[in-house]
DNA sequence: GATTAATAACTGACTGGTCAGTTATTAAAA
DNA sequence: TTTTAATAACTGACCAGTCAGTTATTAATC
């Protein structure tokens, strides 16, 4: 009955943790926190449920590695753009041109940006961490940035932050629009394309 | 013991329906369909649990009416602008600046707006429904408008509906700003002054 | 007007199923 | 032989949905 020199299961530690987070991505995307049961995470990354919980020690906790996993190296890049001395529409063009392209190519990360939001009310200390750690800098790198080229007469007058929530909402209109209605059939957007248009269009209303 | 001539409950079946929306409407707002417990909110609409199956017939039910309920009213008023043949930027703006309103003024309308994002995975028949009854009208009805006007040369060349989405974008990310990172401690967003100063910027660099 | 019968709004204890988390046991690896 | 990754059966809490019984209200009868 039972398959000869086959084992039933190999011992992988070291692979373990990355294919659970990649199995339990899926299906936190697909189905939320609350509606996403462990069995099927496991069955995913094709253990036991029990063997999740020598990797992660609750559900809650698996949930937070995901999100913080997905987001880890896509942070760095931004802080490079801080510094640089280029003019103002450079820099811009440049920063949401790289998020746009990011957001569009990896399906994993804007899956993540939709958990956050839907996620917030149940683990609000979730989106405190990102408010924190990836909304106030992303945002205020770019209100900077208007600042600076209002300082020196490239933009006209106008509140810096609300500018900036001017130059990223069609974004997250992009994302949520390709995680929310295109699966119930929607027409597709182009998010790079929707970036590019609407860098030319904003950038010209914001000249003096 | 018992309070004498004080009715434990009273019978009140016209005002029950509409008590138990407003209190559903909370307490999905606050923690999302599968995290509600239909228990709190009979409790905060005053009733017994049991009472809710006497007006409703499932939890799911229950949620598509108040859903529906927050939306009612606030559909009607945007066909009005539909035919009228005044000039592209006054009825852009008219529209835009009257839902920037509606949103910034009746905390229902965006709680109920995060909702349908949220809940889009668990009940896809509410976001389909939501696709077609009100965000492809609303979204065509802008991207129609930006038709007529490149028609007319007002307007510059470029995709329509990425014109639209680059208008409606920063309305949303005005929404979930307001109930994601607000209640996590984020600086409040004036929503009506974000639509203005981008109708601004958004039509100035639309021109041709 | 007082009493009583009939109705239906409402309650709250209960059930059946689901699922996060635990544990006794097995077998791969060292 | 010992160690430990992994399993699978198990527990206990939780909650949507039910229903037998209770009480406010209305209507009929005295």
């Amino acid at each position: 009955m039972l398959p000869p020199g086959e084992p039933k299961w190999r011992r992988r530690k070291a692979e373990r943790p990355a294919e659970i987070l990649a199995a339990a991505l899926e299906v936190f995307a697909a189905r939320g926190f609350a509606a996403t049961r462990l069995e099927d995470v496991a069955r995913r990354a094709g253990v036991s449920k029990g063997a999740l919980y020598l990797y992660f020690e609750t559900k809650e906790d698996l949930f937070r590695a995901v999100v913080g996993e997905a987001m880890g190296g896509n942070l760095a890049h931004m802080k490079d753009l801080a510094g640089a001395a280029v003019p103002f529409e450079a820099a811009v063009r440049a920063g949401v041109s790289l998020l746009a392209q990011t957001v569009a190519s990896d399906r994993r990360v804007s899956g993540v940006i939709r958990l956050v939001i839907v996620e917030s009310r149940n683990l609000p200390e979730l989106a405190a961490i990102w408010h924190e750690t990836v909304i106030v800098p992303a945002l205020g790198l770019i209100t900077s940035l208007i600042r600076q080229g209002q300082a020196k007469g490239e933009v006209r007058t106008g509140d810096a932050r609300l500018f900036a929530m001017g130059i990223m909402g069609p974004l997250l209109l992009g994302v949520l629009w390709r995680e929310t209605f295109e699966p119930v059939g929607a027409d597709p957007v182009d998010i790079e394309a929707l970036a590019a248009q609407h860098l030319d269009t904003v950038l010209g209303g914001m000249r003096p």
